[in-house]
Parts: structure tokens; sequence; C-alpha cells
RNA sequence: GCGGUCGUGGCGAAGUGGUUAACGCACCGGAUUGUGGCUCCGGCACUCGUGGGUUCGAUUCCCACCGAUCGCCCCA
């Protein structure tokens, strides 16, 4: 065998990048709609910005790194997410300062985590992701949740699932924390080793942990909502009453923890309930982060964003039978019978692209039969066919294949009846 | 990182310790010297993921590696 594709990554072959095409014409749309501007940052960056972004404790940081020393010496990560590279971008280039606030971005491009590959993971995923950064106002986390449902809903999925919590601000969460610890010490021996990993890195993970969901004192364990401060809990009663303005339905799961760190108040994720959809069941997800651009070096400002992967939405697509129709048929194939016919069928291809016809021919040297089925299998409407005694009358004849009318048309006026159409 | 299953032509899929590795689809050629989609006939794996071992002999048995896949962890 010879050279693979790096195990976790993969080619994506043009009967899958007309499915991607379409996706990203109708998101790529749906961002205009929602005022939302692109941005490319690189797809490598220093380590330290996730470090310090996405956060030491976490999983990314510690074990899903693609970090590499480049030959200055410099440490550089292959982004495992978007938002820290958004993040940047807005503090060094000082858009802060732009007029247009909220500053609304989205992104899409390749991520990449250090993981054992499996249905919906993988070490090259691509992520879609907006950013709105400038504002905290609970009806832009609003607008964001509502962008992220329609992404969706506009390719036609159905079984999908809001999921809504909050986090609190840092001294909500410092409290929910201290109560988490206090909560779970006395039983710490019962739970698994790695709860008790967590119990003091980041209780708050203890809550969506699979082995112990069963244990008593995860039913009785302290909700963050019951510990937000005035001003947490009224954010959130802001948000939801947003989303209940666009009628937009969710479900308020208090467990639901972000795997990020720089997360703060609003956190969600948009689930898929598809049958057959295999044990990964997260399409996307997202939160605000109220600290990080300060902690980049910018001024004191917040943002909102969520990221979904493609790949999962493909999934999901496929789960749902959710058909992307992409109309890549030719209009036009022309057949060349004899040598000499063969720099006519050239120059008749070539006129009719100038014209905006999408058209083909034969490069393998195939008998009549062989372009003709050619032609049907690129879905060709029309053919045009040359021989030595059409050459020598200057005309063609043009074929609709639909329905098998022929008619000989001179060469310079194929386009326009085919333009035409009969 | 841990555990289970798997790896045969472009694709799907049988099969065996021994001189021809089924079949289906696709593809190519012919029946039909210049008019397709149907039908019929014919062709299409110096080789069974890679490397090593056992054996007179392995695609089939053993080991390692690589890869895929499912579950765990975690996430998009």
């Amino acid at each position: 065998m010879n050279i693979h594709v790096p195990r976790g990554t993969e080619d994506l072959l043009p009967d899958v990048t007309k499915k991607w095409q379409v996706i990203e014409e109708k998101l790529n749309h749906l961002a205009q709609v929602y005022n939302y501007k692109e941005i490319r940052t690189p797809i490598f960056e220093r380590t330290e910005l996730f470090q310090r972004s996405v956060g030491d404790t976490t999983d990314i940081v510690q074990k899903e790194m693609y970090t590499f020393e480049d030959r200055g010496g410099r440490s550089l990560t292959l982004r495992p997410e978007g938002t820290a590279s958004v993040a940047r971008a807005y503090v060094q280039h000082k858009i802060h300062g732009s007029p247009e606030q909220p500053t609304k971005l989205y992104y899409v491009g390749p991520m990449f985590r250090y993981e054992r590959p499996q249905q919906g993971r993988t070490r090259q995923f691509t992520q879609f992701g907006i950013e709105a950064i400038g504002s905290a106002s609970p009806a832009i986390d609003a607008e964001v949740m509502a962008f992220a449902m329609e992404c969706y809903q506009t390719l036609g999925l159905k079984s999908l699932k809001l999921v809504l919590n909050s986090l609190g601000d840092q001294e909500s969460r410092e409290a929910h924390r201290n109560a988490l610890i206090e909560h779970f010490k006395p039983v710490k021996d019962e739970l698994c080793q790695d709860c008790q990993n967590r119990l003091e890195k980041n209780p708050l993970r203890l809550l969506d942990c699979k082995i112990d969901r069963d244990h008593e004192a995860m039913k009785t364990a302290p909700s963050i909502l019951d510990y937000l401060n005035e001003p947490s809990a009224e954010y959130f009663e802001q948000v939801k009453k947003h989303l209940d303005a666009m009628q937009i339905p969710y479900v308020v799961d208090d467990t639901l923890v972000r795997g990020l760190d720089y997360y703060t108040h609003t956190a969600f994720e948009i689930m898929s309930e598809a049958e057959g959809f295999g044990s990964i069941t997260t399409l996307s997800g997202g939160g605000r982060y109220n600290g990080l651009i300060e902690e980049l070096g910018g001024p004191d400002i917040s943002g909102i964003g969520f990221a979904f992967s493609m790949e999962r939405l493909l999934m999901a697509l496929d789960a749902e039978g959710v058909e992307l129709d992409k109309d890549e048929s030719v209009d036009c194939y022309v057949i060349a019978i004899g040598e000499e016919a063969k720099y006519a069928s050239s120059k008749i291809v070539y006129q009719l692209r100038k014209q905006n016809i999408k058209v083909d021919q034969d490069y393998l040297d195939k008998k009549v039969k062989g372009q003709f089925k050619a032609a049907d299998r690129l879905g060709a409407t029309y053919a045009v066919i040359i021989g030595e005694e059409e050459l020598n009358n200057g005309v063609a004849n043009v074929k609709n294949l639909k329905t098998g009318d022929q008619k000989s048309v001179e060469i310079e006026k194929i386009a326009d009846e085919i333009k035409t159409g009969f």
C-alpha cells in the first residue's frame, strides 16, 4: 500500500465537496442576513494563546493540541478551536476602536485536535462559527442561539434540541464551586477515579460524568442556578425572555458544562435527536466569554459565540435523510466522429464555454457509442455531433438527448440554438 | 490513552493450509464501420492492509505494525 492520509484526516472527494459547497453557500448567505462578516485567521498560532484562553486544565490543552516548534524555536500550535484566534485578532487590530459595534464575525476552517478518531471525531475537522464581540446585552446571546439553530434549520434538519444553561459570573461560579466541593467531599471515595481528580481541579465537570450519574450525591448536587448572584440571575432571565419572544424552544439543563475555561454566563449546546446518530449527539456548542478579551490584553469587553463542526452537520443530514441537491450535470456534450472533426470539436467546446454553457467532450478516443454514453453519464441535455460530412458543410447536428429531436445548425449558431432550447 | 470487532478488485461481498480466489455493481470491448439510455456475449485481482514467523506450501495459522470501526474518556 502506498501513502495514505494521516490518521484522523480525510480526503473529501467531489461527491462530498458538492454537499459542502451547498452548505457553505447557505451559511454564507445566513451570515449576511444576520449581518456577520467573515474573518480568516491563521491555521496555527503561538501556543500560549490557547493555553491562556482555552485554559491550562482543559483536555484540549493538556492532551489534544498539535504543538510543534518552528525553525526559530517558537512553540506553535495548530488551532484546536476558533474563538481564541478571533479574540486575538480583535485585540491585535484594536477592532474595539472601530465604529461598528458590536463586532460580528464568522469563520469557517479546519481545526485540529490530537485524539483517537471515531465517528464524528477526527484529528482535522472543520468548524463554522460566529463571534459577537463588544456587547453584554442578553439580546445578542439570543441572536447567537437563533443563528445557530437557523444554520441547521435552513438546511432542513428537524430533530434539534437547544440546551441552555448559565454559568454565572466569576462570583457566582466561585460560590457554586465551593458548594460542589463541600457537597462531594464526604463521598469522594465512592466516586470514579476521574471524578476524584475533577473534584479539586474542576468540580463542575463532575456533573456530567456518565459513570457516577446514578450516584445519590449527583441527584442532590447543588445547581449552579441556585448560586447565581442577582445580576447573573437577571441576565439569564432576560436571555430566556428574548428566546421566548422569538419563539425559539429550549431546555434548561443545569448540568450543561462547556469544556473550555473562558465561558461565563450563557452556555448552550445544540443536540441532534435523530435516530442512528451514534454516540455523538452534540452538534454545536457556544457561550459567553466575558473575561477573554481582557485576558488577551484587550479592554474589558465581553463576547459570545458558537461553533459547530461541518462533519457532524453532514452526519446529522445523513441521519435525517436530507438530500442536498446540486445540479452538476452538463448542458452539452460534443461528439466528434473522425480525426478531423476533433479540431472542430475543440473549437465548438471553447466557443460554447465562452457563452457560459457547461460543456465537455471526449478525451479518450472513444467511439461514437462511447461518446454518447459519456454524454448520458454527465447528464447532458444536448449533444453536438460533428463528422466529416458536417465539417464540409460548416454545420453540426445538435440533438436534444431528452427528446431525441435533432437539427442541423451552423457551427457559429450552436450556442444560440442551445440557449434558446428546442 | 484503554477495551471489542474488522482489513479480499474502483465499490459491495463470498471463500479455502495446496497448481483456475465465487458473485453483484461499475468500467471496457463486441453484437449495432456515424447516434445514447434496454438486451445478449466477452474482458477486467502476477493477488487477498504492511512486515516478519510457523509450514514442503499461506490469502487462509501465529506475532508485530499500520489503518478502519464501535465503546470509554472528552468534545465540535
